[in-house]
DNA sequence: ACCTGAACACCGTTCAAGT
DNA sequence: ACCTGAACACCGTTCAAGT
């Protein structure tokens, strides 16, 4: 009987850092007030990840993870493309506490690994090798970091929820897709592009 | 005789913050080593600047007074206006201990305040009005904000000065001048202008 | 008006010690 | 292997008190 007391994991550390992170900001993430939240005396969570450095880490990379899941859509290689940049950047602006978190930290590119990722792969299929390539890569990442530190702005590490529904259909988020289409379109080839 | 005691001012503690950041990176900025550093007390500081917060705001407000001082050069529209974000781009890469300042405290639009002021300025003289005007502004920005932070990923708080002549011919400084190009040339219309 | 010492409530990190 | 209390060396900020 009592309450069941799991033994610790370092995955359950970062997931409920990440909830922490989501619930009150990126400014409440202490390794001390993460110790209070797990119940648990602070160097035990030295002992699972190592610093407060690979913590954020590992909860950012949580995050490109999760980011990574939603399916990528379209049948030629610019819409999918689109797609599977303005997913990171939907994604990030949602749960903003985490991308400011990343911010902070200098640990953005962790934020966008699986993106970068992702467009290689598009972007290969769509036959484009070499500087050409990279090129097109960068300029979309560019693209995506720019619209979200803008997005952003003013947001530091405090929770404020007003404009909560304003976000969505806010002027930036079209500008964005704007600027992104016309990137990928200087970018990428029109050939269409079937999965095989 | 003895040493001349100046009386303090806020101007001098901004501008010893401001030395220390380009020295030792945005980390050594705390209120107590800055403290040290004007052989003050503490609360010295805090008479003359209110907290660490408008500290940082009155720094990365100088920076951007100084890469403001650069003169726009060019005689068309989108010369001038590519001259401006360049400027901002380059000094920002230059004195990058500051910039990532600006990032990690997410008060990067403090940085581009004069860029925008100066770039809505020629851009009104280029004949944009309202909603064409704001897309432009803001387009430039992302590109500008985006590559700078690609262009200072990993540089987080330490002056490690690795490949430090490398920066000025890196792929990302072309590629940026190349973006920033194609979006000048997409939002700004290509009529000369002559400043009367 | 300008500056101080001392304190409060936090940090990240380490380490000997426990089971 | 997993966890702890206690300590070290820092933080930002405040405040009564000095000149």
């Amino acid at each position: 009987m009592s309450k069941t007391v799991t033994k610790l994991d370092r995955d359950e550390v970062v997931f409920v850092a990440r909830e922490l992170v989501l619930r009150e900001g990126p400014a409440a993430l202490s390794m001390r007030r993460l110790a209070t939240e797990l119940d648990v005396g602070t160097p035990t969570i030295y002992w699972h990840v190592g610093s407060r450095d690979e913590l954020v880490a590992a909860v950012v990379d949580a995050q490109a993870e999760r980011l990574a899941e939603r399916p990528i859509e379209g049948r030629t290689a610019r819409d999918r493309v689109l797609s599977a940049a303005l997913h990171i950047y939907a994604g990030a602006v949602e749960e903003r506490a985490i991308t400011s978190l990343a911010h902070q930290t200098g640990t953005s590119g962790r934020l966008l690994a699986r993106l970068e990722a992702a467009l290689v792969g598009e972007l290969e299929a769509a036959g484009l090798r070499g500087a050409a390539l990279g090129d097109a890569v960068r300029s979309i990442l560019v693209v995506v970091t720019g619209s979200l530190v803008l997005t952003l702005r003013d947001y530091a590490s405090r929770p404020d929820d007003r404009d909560h529904a304003l976000w969505s259909g806010c002027d930036l988020d079209a500008l964005t897709t704007d600027t992104l289409r016309a990137v990928v379109h200087r970018h990428v080839p029109p050939n269409k592009r079937s999965r095989s």
